[in-house]
DNA sequence: GTAGGGTTAG
């Protein structure tokens, strides 16, 4: 096919103008080694023509049918499309390039773009702009995004509410949902209304950023208006509220929606099924499976793999491999997620092998992995102390062309925590950016937490200050990994200092907070403190769980103050508390060497 | 011909 063919190069930045802007001239630059336009210098001009037509029919046919099922296809049809002459209108262009954008190829899309203009001499109208900015978002680029608005402006193009909302959902990519609410108020008072996809756009931006019940507040609103919100909104909300653990609150919208005469479809029972498998709801799980099938809707791979993942997150491997068995006589190809699923269960597990075992599985089948099974590769291979292993696939993956993200070198900094190699996780922690990498907020957590376990107090403390002193937001997490570090040295006037602190840092105290100050004290032997901390606690709205009594208990049966014990182990009882593996070891050792003790005898088996 | 919803890792 690359017979009597030369090969041209795309540069989308000369279209967009984009030269002041290095890391997006990067991006396209290292792209432009794959992507590169074959155009023919003879033979088959005559003969596209003749068939052109046909050709063109059969090409619509493809694009409308969802039938373009990869990237190469795509381009074959567009490079035989600019062969053509004369060329196809620019309709047809944005039809392919619709699909690949579907495709995820972004980057692409934009090159291509640039190419009917530059190359071909088609000028991009305004839906053509509203691709090249949509890919623009969905590559985090948003700024880039408001340039070719200008540049729609300069060409005389008017932007349609459809532009308007591609650059609304562009802050919702980036997470900035308060600039799109922003943006979406600007809009309206410059006469576009927003429509039901704008709504959409909105409520899915505000339910990914966790405000799921300002998403409801929007979905109320746009009822208000007069707008009927449609199975996508209405699906969005539902998979909001399940991700927050609203499972109730989420089939009850779902009831509202079927009253309403909306039909749910696959992603609307997508969502609701995550929602309860979360939480082991297995029975309900299937209850929605049934009725989907009834209405003729059958679990595609996605919803199947949650069904995967879900089993193996509860460790029941074999309900897994059979839901992979039903996906392979469904027709399903198991996928990335798929085997993921399945490698981070036997990593947790420890059971390297079987994970090493699956990888080469995936691998030598056709499936490729990504950055997230390398991850969980090396995780295990950490958790299972053998440093050699992990730093072998690290530099795998590198090979392969996978550049290691914040998430896969905190998980390498935690493994080497995990080893017992402290001093060697701070080194990759000072010395990621060297690699391209950041540390965020949890890599700095991971990291204080295997100074203070490695018995690096001091270097942990200075670590936080430092931290504060660069204005990082520290959350409750990192002091809290802090206070258990500084109570766990003994150290515990330093650690009644932080924790009262903490309020003035603008943070909320939490239950992990509270059950690590209170087992500082119980370590101690002071507890009188720790109990009137746990009175502290219910008093500020923040009930203690079953850890927080078990803890206090232990410090009770510590310091052998039986009677104590018994009060708080039966207000455990009545509250339907259990007593833990490390507290009932301590009751049969008490017992043992206390064989005459009737009290704590008489709460174990009192006389009836 | 273009815009919105569902899956994995610390």
């Amino acid at each position: 096919m690359l017979f009597g063919c030369k090969r041209v190069t795309l540069n989308a930045s000369r279209f967009l103008n984009l030269s002041s802007f290095p890391c997006l001239h990067h991006m396209i630059g290292s792209f432009s080694h794959t992507l590169s336009i074959v155009t023919t210098t003879n033979t088959d001009d005559v003969e596209m023509h003749t068939n052109g037509t046909r050709f063109l029919i059969f090409m619509r046919y493809l694009c409308r049918s969802g039938q373009v099922k990869n990237f190469d296809e795509a381009l074959d049809l567009f490079q035989r499309m600019g062969r053509m002459k004369p060329f196809p209108s620019v309709k047809d262009f944005t039809l392919l390039l619709g699909v690949i954008v579907r495709l995820r190829h972004y980057t692409a899309a934009i090159s291509l773009v640039k190419h009917m203009y530059s190359s071909l001499g088609i000028e991009p109208d305004t839906i053509t702009l509203n691709i090249v900015i949509n890919c623009l978002c969905r590559l985090k680029l948003i700024s880039f995004g408001f340039s070719v608005l200008g540049t729609m402006f300069k060409l005389g193009l008017e932007p349609t509410v459809m532009t308007l909302t591609t650059l609304i959902n562009g802050f919702c990519v980036q997470g900035d949902v308060s600039q799109a609410v922003v943006l979406a108020d600007h809009m309206e008072k410059m006469g576009y209304p927003l429509d039901v996809y704008t709504y959409g756009v909105l409520v899915n931006g505000l339910c990914k950023t966790g405000d799921t019940l300002v998403a409801v507040r929007w979905l109320r609103k746009m009822e208000e208006r007069n707008w009927k919100p449609n199975v996508v909104v209405y699906s969005s909300v539902m998979d909001g509220l399940c991700k927050d653990g609203l499972v109730y609150e989420a089939l009850n919208l779902f009831s509202e929606m079927n009253g309403k005469g909306v039909l749910p479809n696959l992603v609307t029972y997508t969502c609701l099924i995550q929602g309860l498998c979360n939480f082991g709801r297995w029975k309900e799980v299937g209850c929605l499976l049934d009725e989907m099938t009834k209405m003729g809707m059958m679990p595609d791979l996605q919803t199947l793999n949650i069904l995967v993942d879900s089993f193996c997150k509860e460790g029941k491997v074999m309900q897994a491999k059979s839901v992979i068995g039903f996906m392979i006589i469904m027709g399903e190809v198991p996928d990335v997620f798929t085997y993921n699923s399945l490698i981070h269960v036997y990593c947790l597990q420890n059971q390297m092998n079987k994970a090493m075992r699956v990888f080469n599985f995936m691998v030598s089948g056709g499936c490729l992995p990504d950055i997230v099974v390398f991850t969980s590769l090396i995780h295990g291979w950490c958790k299972n102390k053998n440093i050699n292993k992990a730093m072998y696939l690290l530099e795998e993956m590198g090979k392969m062309g996978f550049v290691p993200d914040v998430v896969t070198w905190t998980t390498l900094i935690g493994g080497f925590c995990e080893a017992g190699r402290p001093l060697a996780a701070k080194e990759l922690f000072f010395n990621m950016h060297k690699h391209g990498q950041v540390p965020n907020i949890q890599t700095c957590s991971v990291m204080v937490d295997g100074l203070c376990k490695g018995n690096f107090l001091s270097e942990a403390v200075a670590l936080v200050e430092a931290m504060e002193k660069s204005n990082l937001d520290l959350n409750i997490v990192i002091y809290t990994i802090l206070l258990d570090g500084i109570c766990s040295a003994g150290k515990l006037n330093a650690a009644w200092e932080l924790f009262s602190s903490l309020p003035a840092k603008g943070l909320q105290i939490n239950i992990y907070t509270y059950t690590i100050m209170i087992k500082g004290f119980c370590k101690q032997g002071l507890l009188d403190k720790a109990e009137d901390l746990l009175m502290n606690m219910e008093e500020n709205g923040c009930l203690p769980n079953n850890c927080t009594y078990n803890v206090f208990v232990q410090g009770l049966l510590t310091k052998k103050e039986i009677a104590r014990s018994i009060k708080y182990l039966t207000i455990m009882r009545d509250n339907g508390f259990s007593v833990d593996a490390a507290t009932t070891k301590m009751i049969i050792n008490y017992l043992s060497t206390n064989k005459g003790d009737s009290e704590i005898q008489e709460f174990l088996f009192p006389k009836r």
